[in-house]
DNA sequence: TGTAAATATGTCAGATATGACATACAATAG
DNA sequence: CTATTGTATGTCATATCTGACATATTTACA
């Protein structure tokens, strides 16, 4: 279950936290990845509202097919800045990604 | 108006695309350029309510006086990773996370 | 006025993210 | 099965960001 989850960030890249408790990130970790998260899933989601492979999209945001592959599996190398302006570039508002990186998820699941 | 809007950025180090417009920044440019300064001002509210200097919060998010200065003045150098991380790190320590981010403003249009 | 604390600005070596490339895997069609 | 198209993964040289430092400027107050 919450080792699943570690397991999996682990996964992707993540070197989750070795001073912190066995299982489970800090918070503020925990706050970072799920930003992350989210705003990886909504570049897909625009991406594929629109149509377009991971290649056309790279091609309009100036990157490149693996790069947009990373972002959207949540890669520990891609930067919130390049899902940010991807995000912009495919469309979104400013204010629709405040709203990603703002809006606190109900629980703390500490 | 408009002149020194563009002036005020490209002192602060943007290069304000020479592909564009005479006056005025993209779309994109600006929802981007937006989305920074409004997470440079959340950052600057919460070190003040806490009632931190600059140095305070750079120990607290293991930067240093003179990032914490760039940060909170919309420098070009500063990621949005840097400004979101530290603000979670802000947030964090007092409570409530990120959530007056999103309090609106004007904001650029849809 | 002076002067101490807080902030701002400039620089740079080292750290991190980047696009590009090769290539592997997955799904679909013929 | 076997091409074709889309996606995932690994690597790397280069570009960009980083903390730290020096130093300048502003602010607060006696």
């Amino acid at each position: 279950m919450q080792h699943n989850k570690k397991k999996r960030l682990e996964e992707k890249g993540w070197k989750v936290g070795d001073a912190k408790e066995f299982l489970g990130l800090s918070d503020e970790e925990e706050a970072y990845i799920e930003i992350k998260l989210r705003l990886s899933e909504s570049f897909r989601q625009h991406r594929l509202r629109q149509k377009m492979t991971q290649a056309e999209a790279a091609k309009l945001i100036k990157s490149s097919q693996s790069r947009v592959a990373k972002m959207e599996a949540g890669d520990s190398t891609v930067s919130l800045d390049l899902l940010i302006r991807s995000l912009i570039a495919l469309g979104a508002s400013s204010r629709g990604v405040l709203k990603l990186i703002s809006n606190q998820k109900s629980a703390s699941a500490a």
